[in-house]
DNA sequence: TCCAAAACTGAAGGATTATTCATATCTTGG
DNA sequence: CCAAGATATGAATAATCCTTCAGTTTTGGA
């Protein structure tokens, strides 16, 4: 849905000084903050502004738009959990399903929790722009990644591994969203990190076909 | 996040004549294809006025907010899914785990493919209002529902059998969410159909502890 | 056929908001 | 310490959008 995404979306320029870059990070900051506050809807300029303690002008002066402001947010939790979930891959290469398994899901959790705000606070951007491309291209990484970890682990037999992994994602994925978006509470946090593992363990055991051990 | 649930979220007044009726389901109907079309962000009461080809007054005339129209539009969907899923636990009552997963999940599957066009236009809504506190009962229905069909699943015995339901209600939510939301391809949804039931069943016979058979 | 209620119309008011730019202030290398 | 570039300011502009309401058209029963 929404806009096609726009061409420029790009900071409009660098930081030099020192200054730039801490009115940079307090812009930050504050969209999230506003964002969480108030909802994608009420997120306006001078709001943002306002609570970065800068005027509208200077934030004109780093971003060309407000979308451009909101995308680089994206981006950026993007490639946080992008990245965390490289490093578990590489350190999952080559172990069991089990491993696999809870390793992928405790990384999982870890990635998304470690900034719970920006987390949730991302999930209410789509409705300015259409985040499908990006989310599209994260879930196909994500597949790839598992898909490459089930080619490796021994003692493994998928009769579809792209499915698996591909399934694998969604899971992944999706519980963590659901729960961060109806109601995330400490307790229902908990419950994840003790049951999403199990889950991924169990499905993976299950569509396994090689039985040893 | 967002704006405090607002209180005057019904239709304004009921359609007594025939024409009136049909106006309010255009309205509805063009609402959804605008947000497919162009994102909560660009639906403005104009635009759905105009492809609903009836006039912005109308509209006021049964909703007295833009939010009451889109609001009017969640609680139609979850009721629809919700009502749905319930059937699916009257049939399922009493079944084993096997039959119990798989039929949940076609059943959810079912619920939401039914009519994608609108659960994915839904999911943008987020932005202009506070919809957790409405996921948040659904989630908890779902997790009462499913927890009420373990109870009664012959030859069961859980440690913690709301942790389960919980757990299972979120991966189905989720998985079903994120593909829609990420890429929804008749390729992933085919996949989604095909993985989801085996990976339900999975996590269930782990997490049942009695070894019956 | 007739009329009161129901339904519809759409221009206009009022409020909000993204974005610009001329001007002011700060930072730093020389 | 000074000038040139970097950075910050915020009132003004222009556009968009929600909502209202006085007036018109349609409906259905008597």
């Amino acid at each position: 849905m929404n806009r096609p995404a726009p061409s420029l979306l790009k900071p409009r320029k660098a930081p030099q000084q020192a200054r730039s870059t801490a009115t940079i990070e307090a812009i930050h900051i504050a969209t999230i903050q506003v964002l969480l506050a108030d909802g994608v809807g009420r997120l306006t300029t001078t709001r943002v502004a306002e609570r970065a303690g800068v005027s509208v002008g200077t934030m004109y002066q780093y971003y060309p738009h407000k979308q451009a402001l909101l995308f680089a947010l994206v981006e950026r939790q993007f490639d946080l959990i992008e990245s965390a979930m490289r490093d578990a891959s590489d350190r999952l290469m080559g172990c069991n399903l089990e491993a696999i398994a809870k390793g992928l899901a405790m990384a999982w959790l870890d990635a998304k929790m470690a900034d719970v705000v920006a987390s949730r606070a991302i999930y209410g951007i789509a409705a300015e722009f259409d985040l499908s491309e990006l989310m599209s291209r994260a879930a196909r990484c994500m597949t790839q990644m598992i898909e490459g970890l089930l080619a490796d682990a021994p003692g493994t037999d998928f009769a579809d591994r792209r499915s698996v992994a591909f399934m694998l994602a969604a899971l992944l994925g999706g519980s963590v969203r659901v729960v961060m978006e109806a109601e995330a509470s400490e307790e229902n946090f908990a419950c994840l990190r003790r049951e999403l593992p199990k889950a991924c363990h169990a499905y993976l055991t299950a569509t396994n076909r090689s039985v040893v051990r």
